[in-house]
DNA sequence: CACCATCCGGACTACCGGTCCGCTTCATGC
DNA sequence: GCATGAAGCGGACCGGTAGTCCGGATGGTG
């Protein structure tokens, strides 16, 4: 049912060189920087190759974010606490935002084209669903008091790659990840 | 120096005509549904005249959004408690929540247009400024000992059209702005 | 009523995301 | 090795977009 036949060798060639193309045009100009056009041309491929092996624009960042953040997916549901499971709940919930944090500061001009190009659907991303149900999980067992649903993704809202930009000076890389952090520890607090 | 020639007769009937053909376009169809163009053909327009007064696209749903926000701009700044000076800081920001939630629970596909459009700028928008500036005083006055500039910036990205609709169920249409509440109220509240 | 700054219109450019289809390349069975 | 069908490929092509530009029309003013 699920059987899939595996990827063709030139398939997946193709594959990493449109994710390292696209990671390079993202890195050297800005985000609008990274046109499909330029993603294939740069990649040395077709640009019916981009579009077959992700779909669209959007297919194909989230394809690159998932890469940076599998690690932390893992880690969260099979690792050691206090990511993992067993650890309670604030300090699980400030090691996550300080792994995602990590992984956002490292990745700003990424999460704002992400954005750009999912605009309407980036809550069926499932990366973000994930992330999603791990926050709100860990808020409705601190805060059952609270919209924990909404909590989460205003948290996740804050996660937006303009903002981190804009509160990232150079002297003081993660600014952003304690000031999430600081958040949640007040939005945690009981009154 | 800041001495500025009236408006001419036509132009003005004309930024008239283009605001309410986009504000049109926007309730019709989707917010990726208002291009420039259409907004000029609707407004009986030239294209250049939209962009001779508004710049751009950004600057057009900007236009809109502050025809939208005037009205409470002016409330905060001159008028009576608790949306205006005088009240005590915990009423005055669930006050003002309440009137900014019921903007944007009714303009959320502008929102979600001009965030699209302001894209990377979004934070040097006067009325993103404005709003900013008075919820960081707020909190701070409240919470002297968290990243008020931060809290600020993570609760008005909560504000974002794509989101208001997800967290808009058609039987309750106030849900998102009691949850930003709810979600205010524990930040203020002291461990 | 004449004059000129201001404003107008819409053709034009450059580029974008996405589609399509004839051709190539791979994996597989012999 | 080699034939063969399926999977993959490339890039011309399409409809649409934001933004520019300038010859000509239109307003206010003295």
């Amino acid at each position: 049912m699920t059987e899939q036949r595996a990827e063709r060798a030139d398939a997946a060639r193709n594959r990493r060189a449109v994710l390292s193309a696209a990671e390079q045009l993202l890195t050297e100009g800005g985000g609008d920087h990274v046109s499909l056009d330029r993603v294939a041309a740069l990649a040395g491929v077709g640009k019916g190759t981009v579009f077959r092996r992700f779909g669209n624009r959007a297919g194909l960042l989230q394809a690159l974010l998932e890469e940076r953040s599998r690690e932390l997916r893992d880690a969260i549901e099979n690792g050691p606490p206090p990511l993992g499971p067993g650890a309670p709940t604030p300090e699980r919930l400030l090691a996550f935002l300080d792994a995602l944090g990590a992984i956002a500061e490292g990745n700003a001009t990424l999460l704002s084209a992400h954005g750009q190009a999912c605009a309407e659907d980036k809550y069926r991303d499932p990366s973000y669903q994930h992330w999603h149900r791990h926050l709100g999980t860990l808020f409705s067992e601190a805060r059952p008091d609270l919209d924990a649903d909404f909590v989460a993704h205003a948290v996740l809202a804050a996660f937006d790659g303009a903002l981190i930009r804009h509160m990232t000076p150079p002297d003081d890389p993660r600014r952003f990840t304690r000031s999430v952090q600081q958040m949640a520890t007040a939005l945690l607090g009981r009154d």
